[in-house]
DNA sequence: GTCATCATGTAAGCCGTTACATGATTGC
DNA sequence: GCAATCATGTAACGGCTTACATGATGAC
């Protein structure tokens, strides 16, 4: 789960530790992921291959702060560019990169990982990085979820019918409340779902059009692109 | 946590392990509470002199199922109705019951327990027995969520202006549903913030109105009552 | 000069899960 | 007779938090 999330933004930069967690925060999927989880998971990932690390010397010009510009393929680069430097400082800033079988760790993780992406937390992080699945397989982890929260639901609506003759008052507010939020969880999902699946119905008509040559749905292809 | 909402069950009647979890997962407070988590919890709360516990025989008659009447009193005893026999079965039910002391702790967890209130979890189970807070309690614990669900929500707004230049659809997507969830908690909190309110001065009126001999409030009058 | 923030780590412990072990009762 | 459910527990392990320890840099 933290490794996903870990893995997930070192395929978008080069980072140090400190500045995973801010970017963790600042996507709003792990808001306070504490330093005794994070840097021994980092350690863990190292220790396994999936990333290494390099020291970066300090900042020395003021503000060399990362322009985060739009550009796609360019961000990746920024940190090493003061690399052949010697490293005179002692600031410790140990940036990871993501290794080739750290790539297909991740994205195996992220599909069908041994459990699911059924309860909110799996679905949250695998979501925030669904661009780097295939279609398919992020149709796959909208409907499991879509159905975990079916699950959910048809179970809470039993509940309230049993207990709205127990009188209790708060219990109920909140069962109400719980219900409603699942119903509104259910249509959000049912939206990303329909549009899912005519993006993909677009590409289908797109490649037929134009009679490419190849003859099958490219469902293996990954798009890490961001597109509407 | 996992304390006040056993304590909790166990205010309103007395049960065995096996329907405690039930009971915690009918409620909606709880849905898969691990026998591996409950029964020693139970164990520790029995050592504490919280909860005491007694064996029930086996139900001889068929279906001697808890009739579950409406009456506010009568849940209670229910349990102990075949407790003169002779424990013959060595089908064990330890059937829990709290003690004095375990009604003073299950209210002073209920409410400023050392932490707060403030996540989820701890307000849901918190809310489902507010009946047993003083009124003033109760709207502390509402007001604390909703300062909580602000914060969260504004730190949200602000990633959702940052990041919504970056193109990452589903992060996106995912933040804006959030950001959505938090506005519709903020409304229900707002909601019952101001009905406990109503009820407050509606009470405060009424007791004006009859001049009664008690002069002040009864803010540390707890009313267990269920009613709308 | 001192406070906030940046930066990296270790150690102890809490809370909870899964898996294991055991056995009785009920319904088909 | 067999499966599902009821019923109680133990052991091992996972994931995450808190508290501790350390130190540099930047802002005021």
């Amino acid at each position: 789960m933290l490794e996903i999330a870990l893995l997930g933004v070192l395929s978008d930069a080069d980072l140090h530790g400190y500045e995973i967690r801010k970017r963790l925060k600042e996507e709003g999927l792990i808001m306070n992921l504490s330093f005794g989880t994070l840097y021994p998971a980092l350690a863990r990932l190292e220790r396994s291959g999936a990333i290494e690390s390099y020291l970066q010397a300090p900042t020395s010009a003021k503000r060399t702060r990362t322009p985060l510009t739009g550009s796609l393929t360019g961000e990746r680069a920024v940190a090493g560019s003061l690399m052949h430097q010697p490293v005179k400082s002692t600031r410790n800033k140990k940036v990871y990169r993501l290794t080739p079988a750290g790539q297909v760790l991740f994205r195996e993780l992220l599909d069908s990982d041994s459990s699911n992406g059924a309860d909110r937390r799996s679905f949250d992080i695998r979501l925030a990085f669904a661009r780097y699945l295939p279609p398919s397989a992020r149709l796959k982890l909208l409907e499991r979820r879509r159905a975990r929260i079916m699950e959910d639901l048809e179970q809470a609506r039993l509940v309230s019918q049993e207990t709205r003759k127990q009188t209790k008052k708060y219990g109920n507010a909140l069962i109400e409340h719980n219900i409603e939020s699942m119903e509104r969880d259910m249509a959000w999902l049912n939206k990303l779902i329909t549009a899912e699946i005519a993006s993909r119905d677009d590409t289908t008509k797109r490649s037929v059009a134009t009679r490419t040559t190849k003859a099958h749905l490219p469902t293996e292809i990954i798009s890490p692109g961001s597109e509407i």
